[in-house]
DNA sequence: ATAAACCTTGGAGTTTAATCTAAGGTCAAG
DNA sequence: CTTGACCTTAGATTAAACTCCAAGGTTTAT
């Protein structure tokens, strides 16, 4: 039998996470002691390594509720529809794996085209880029030049 | 001069979101009707499209204030702080990219090994995995396969 | 026996970006 | 002069997953 703080070291979270999990009916310790302390037995840590491992492949708590109540009760749940679970996390994963690609681009495209250096924003092509409706940044039409090497530097890749 | 529903309309956001801007310091209206009315001006409509386009790249209200105080006072700023700013939200949206990289790739290993069947989920492989500690599924292991052509099927790719 | 380290509870706070509600004022059309 | 669309405010609510707090009770070691 574990206590909370012991679990909770055993499987590195904090005891405040799992009394959140307890309030939220992810995981219930097993018993109480005589003065009302959470007691968690090998059965509880392997729930707790089951809500963990979902975790850390991208479920949420919510995801995770779902996951478990399949895995309490097995028999009366297909692999349909455990894969669909994953599938539809997965779908939601490539989502938003797509638009932080699109940020991504996006920013670097911002970064390659400012210098860098220690010379005023006012011409900046970051700022230029923010104030115009074009998403596209042509760096060699930029009027954003104080040193030319550096100019090069930044804009050689395009031309 | 735009009033508040005008304004949105013309942007695509709604009204609510501007009072939220407004509330948060990011955008005010220039001035107001007799009535109390906002009323925006092209000014304003153009300072809106800059935070929607700092939005569209992936900064954060708070981080668009920052470049909002920047873009108002360019010449005291320098392309150094500019691409700071881009950089260091970029090295962010890294992170979280290859988070979720690491989710994407977890998922579809996970749901590769699953039969996705009408097959009771005892025998599931994802729960096998979500049980175990090992975060390896290993296909050619796996104590699952009610039905012999959709192992294989999707089984195959892994020997 | 007393200090340190642990535990209990309920409830509030954090972050982000809105979104919604209630209760009421304004404006243009018919 | 009334209907409907629009506007005002302050404040509550949403999602997600904790994290922290106060005020007190328990265990363990010295
Ligand atoms: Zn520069
Ligand atoms: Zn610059
Ligand atoms: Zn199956
Ligand atoms: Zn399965």
């Amino acid at each position: 039998m574990y206590r909370i703080g012991e679990l909770a070291k055993l499987c590195e979270v904090k005891a405040d996470t799992l009394r959140f999990y307890e309030k939220h009916g992810l995981l219930a310790p097993s018993s109480r002691s005589d003065s009302g302390y959470r007691l968690y037995n090998e059965s509880d840590a392997e729930r707790l390594r089951f809500i963990l491992r979902a975790k850390a492949v991208g479920f949420t708590l919510a995801e995770i509720t779902e996951l478990l109540s399949i895995e309490l009760d097995k028999s009366n749940w297909a692999c349909a529809d455990v894969k669909g679970l994953v599938d539809s996390k997965l779908a939601q994963v490539n989502e938003k794996i797509s638009e932080l690609n699109h940020f991504q681009v996006s920013l670097q495209r911002l970064s390659d085209a400012c210098c860098g250096g220690p010379e005023s924003a006012e011409h900046c092509s970051i700022l230029e880029a923010l104030e115009s409706n074009t998403d596209n940044i042509k760096c060699e039409n930029h009027a954003h030049h104080h040193d030319k090497s550096q100019y090069t530097k930044n804009c050689q890749s395009k031309g």
